[in-house]
Order: structure tokens, then sequence, then C-alpha cells
DNA sequence: TATTGACATAACTAGATGGTTATATAACAT
DNA sequence: ATGTTATATAACCATCTAGTTATGTCAATA
């Protein structure tokens, strides 16, 4: 039992918000909604080493905002973008302040609650 | 120039997803979308100490996620909704996933954008 | 004026985070 | 079989984070 929402657990928004407080995991992700890379493509942009890439994707994969498949020695990663239901439901919580307009995020989640049932389309 | 948004820097992203990351500081905002509460009053439910509080409302404050007023020797605080919107806009790039009902976002968005002109009510 | 209450700040600590280099593994190519 | 490519893991390091206790400041009150 959660303090006072019913469907998010505090954990999981601790490592959907940490995972998405980073630049770097925020850009990543934004290009796996556009298509699935592989870590070597993913790396390609940054300065950064490759191991630092398998870390930042390890904790977007803990995060459940991406899942991955081995594509021979590839490993591909693949946005799951569902997962960020949990930002929409907790800012649901807000919605009072900005008025009636922010009152279709409940038709928009009750659609994403429906969806999630049927979430295995898999490419 | 930003690498994808142009109205949200990538640093107040930052700040704002760190800020949110935290269980205490989420209900921290939680309670303060109530009402203003002064730091002893926001301390009292939680065993940390009342530094800890002044540290994790300096990290909201920081984020933009809160103001604080002296009314005599209390420092109220109080919740500072529109700069949710930053959040609600990352999220508006991922709304093709869940189809065309996250539409209305792009509708509250031109409604916070708009709201956020006049946003000196402050009391 | 002295005391209490509300809050901030300083100094410290343990553990998490984000990076590194070096190395291991496993699949593919020759 | 050998080398190369893709990725993961280990060991390490610097910095950040979330907490602590101790103390300072300043307004309210007795």
């Amino acid at each position: 039992m959660n303090e006072n929402h019913c469907l998010t657990s505090s954990d999981q928004l601790d490592a959907v918000f940490s995972a998405l407080a980073d630049p770097t995991r925020r850009e990543i992700l934004s290009r796996l909604a556009e298509e699935e890379l592989s870590v070597t493509e993913i790396a390609s942009p940054y300065q950064i080493s490759q191991p630092a890439i398998s870390k930042h994707l390890k904790v977007l994969e803990h995060a459940g905002l991406i899942v991955r498949k081995t594509n021979k020695q590839q490993r591909l990663a693949k946005i799951k973008p569902e997962t960020l239901t949990v930002v929409v439901e907790w800012l649901d919580e807000f919605k009072v302040f900005w008025g009636a307009s922010f009152d279709q995020l409940d038709q928009v989640l009750k659609t994403l609650e429906a969806s999630d049932k049927k979430e295995r389309p898999d490419e």
C-alpha cells in the first residue's frame, strides 16, 4: 500500500524520474522513440565511452523505459513508452492547477490503461 | 539553442526531474498542492531532521517547483505548478505512442503557455 | 533583556552516480 | 584457427546526494 497513489509504486517513480534526470539518457530515449538502436549506434554521437553508455542503458532498462533484445551479436534497445504512464499519472494529481483542459488527461490515462493489457506487439 | 526542444532548457529538465526523483520531495510537493506550509509543518510527518527538510526545499526551489515567502519568522513554501509544464512538454514528444487521445496535450500546452504570461497572482 | 521558536548554515559522513581504463565473452568474418 | 566486432563486467575515482549534529540568526514573547 502506497501513501497516496494506488497504481504507481513510489519505487518505480523514483527509478523513472532518476532515469529521466540525466540529459544523455533523455536524449537516448528520444532517439529510441524513432527507431531501435544497438549499443554502438546509441554511443556514436557521444564523447563518452561505450561502458558509460551500457550503464545508461542499464538505468533506462531498470526503470522500465526500454527493453532489450539480442540480434546476432548486437543488443538492440527499444523504447517501452507505456512506462511513461507513471509520469502522466503522477502529473494528474496537479491538473487542478491549470484548469479543465487537463481533464483530457483522465481520458489519456484510461486509454493507456486499456492498451497496457495488449502491450505485446513487440516490433 | 537546444538539441531538440525550443522552450525547455535541458538544465531545467535536469533540475525538475532530479527534484522529482526523491519520494520525500514528491510527497512534499503533493502536500503543497493543497496548501502553503511552513518548514516546521512540512517537516512534522517525517523522521528526518529539520535541516534535511530545508535541503529538500532548496532543491525544490532551485528546480522552480516552489517559491517561498516570509511571514513573521516563518518561511512559507508555495507550489509553483507552472514549472511542471516542462515535464508535460517533454512528454509531448512521446505522445505518438499512445494515439490520438494525447493530441489533447497540445491544447493543454497552449493553455499553459498562455497562462504563463499572467503567472503573477503571488497572493 | 532574556528566552524561546523557526529556520538556515556549516562541517561532516556514507553511499550513490557517472565517468574512466582494462579485460572478458561471444558471435561473426577470414 | 584467428582476428575483429559488439557488448558486458570489473575495478577504480571524483563528485554529488541525503542524511547527520552543532551552531548561528532573527523575530516573537515573557
